[in-house]
DNA sequence: TCGGCAATGTGAATTATATCACATTTTCGT
DNA sequence: ACGAAAATGTGATATAATTCACATTGCCGA
């Protein structure tokens, strides 16, 4: 089971489930039924299920999953018991208010470097105490920082640069929201944020049904 | 053909394919062949012609498309070719930046009105002209202006009670960054926009692959 | 100790999505 | 005017993802 090619779309329910698990733990829910956690995620319980079981068995049949041992698990699946380092390129609008965001570092990713071009910002000490460096140094700084994930949020028109300098500082993972398709080697694992492709899609549905 | 079950992943394909052919525009391209834009988007060249053809002929075979042509037959498809009006709800740090972001504007989405409950924000004037109201004001501005979606950028524990508000003012489409999974009826369409799920899955493919 | 219950784990069936492969249609050069 | 070239549109095929349905397993109470 252990080396069936898993869907993305599983992965990304993963992520959902140990959002909404860790939720019941805090009201001190401890055992939960495929069923109950399917209703609270909007999916199938089947679905859940499926899911695990590409993993291993995480749960005790006629009971269900011990929540806080099934949050451990999903973490150790998705790689998350342990912190991960951010670099934010693009201190901007969009940037600003990732770096203040206190979610982040809740979830172990750490805002450990941030570049910008702009000399009104370099140098700025950010809330978190990281120093906006110039993107002239983003090589040096992300090996010194030891990050492993870079955030693009400067203008598109300089999305696919960014994106070239990071898999030349040793980057494999990219979270890219400027609204462009970059070109990244296999090596390198790109998600996208485009909140206008979310609005399109509201926007097709309230006319295809009306 | 007009009235198959349209895929959601063609929905937001058309999306890509719309922006990807409006830079193409700016470049002065007129024609392309499914397989050039195919590349362009990173996807299969037939994907394109099915995603299409699930809505009429919009192609001239031998030739390819007519970019400007397409771009508006798309538009028509989405229900893109009209300004639709945004109400933002939570004033913060995201919906700040979102609010001054000029990228919705160009895409023809256009905020209306915006709602905070503190009273630092109510009362102040937005950038874009608008003057952020206290919540209890939803229904009445939502319909005075003329809203049509709403984005809840509230904090997650806030954010099902507005969208129950948003529901009861008429809305059925909203775009909800609040990390939590929202309850709405059926007329109502939600997206969801998260992006630790997105972290989650580079940190799931960097530990995968290494 | 044992039988009934409850909920998992999973093969099989179904549904959805993507790709192939080619007949069709248009353009263009001679 | 005609034949070759190019690229669409689409039925057939392949692949992927989801859901069903039930045998299996562990728990609990009598
Ligand atoms: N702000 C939003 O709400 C929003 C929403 C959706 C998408 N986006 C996208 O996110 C990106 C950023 O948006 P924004 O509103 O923050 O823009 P912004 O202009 O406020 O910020 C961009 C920042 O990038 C910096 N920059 C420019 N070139 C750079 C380079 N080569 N290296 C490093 N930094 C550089 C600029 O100095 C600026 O500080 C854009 O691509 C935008 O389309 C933003
Ligand atoms: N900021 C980010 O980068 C980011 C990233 C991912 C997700 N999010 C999510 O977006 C949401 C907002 O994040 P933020 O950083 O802007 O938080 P924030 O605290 O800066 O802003 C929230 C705003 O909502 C207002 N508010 C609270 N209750 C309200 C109510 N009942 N009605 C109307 N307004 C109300 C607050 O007054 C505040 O202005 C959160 O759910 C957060 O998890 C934010």
């Amino acid at each position: 089971m252990k080396f069936a090619k898993i869907p993305m779309a599983t992965i990304n329910r993963l992520s959902i489930y140990m959002r909404t698990l860790q939720e019941m733990l805090e009201d001190d829910v401890d055992v939960i039924s495929s069923e109950r956690l399917a209703k609270q995620c909007g999916v199938n319980p089947a679905q859940i299920r499926k899911d695990l079981a590409y993993f291993g068995e995480f749960g005790v049949r006629g009971v269900g999953y011990r929540v806080n041992d099934l949050v451990v698990q999903i973490k150790d699946i998705l790689g998350l018991n342990r912190p991960w380092n951010l670099a934010m390129i693009g201190v901007g609008n969009l940037g600003s208010a990732l770096l203040r965001h206190g979610n982040f570092i809740k979830h172990g990713y750490i805002f450990t470097a941030a570049f910008d071009v702009d000399p009104k910002k370099v140098g700025k000490r950010l809330p978190n105490g990281v120093i906006v460096n110039h993107v002239d140094e983003l090589e040096e700084k992300i090996k010194e920082k030891e990050v492993l994930m870079g955030l693009i949020t400067t203008p598109a028109s300089e999305a696919q640069n960014i994106a070239n300098q990071l898999v030349l500082a040793g980057i494999n993972g990219i979270l890219n929201f400027a609204p462009v398709q970059i070109q990244v080697p296999d090596c390198c694992h790109v998600e996208n944020v485009d909140f206008t492709i979310k609005l399109d899609s509201i926007a097709y549905h309230l006319s295809a049904s009306s």
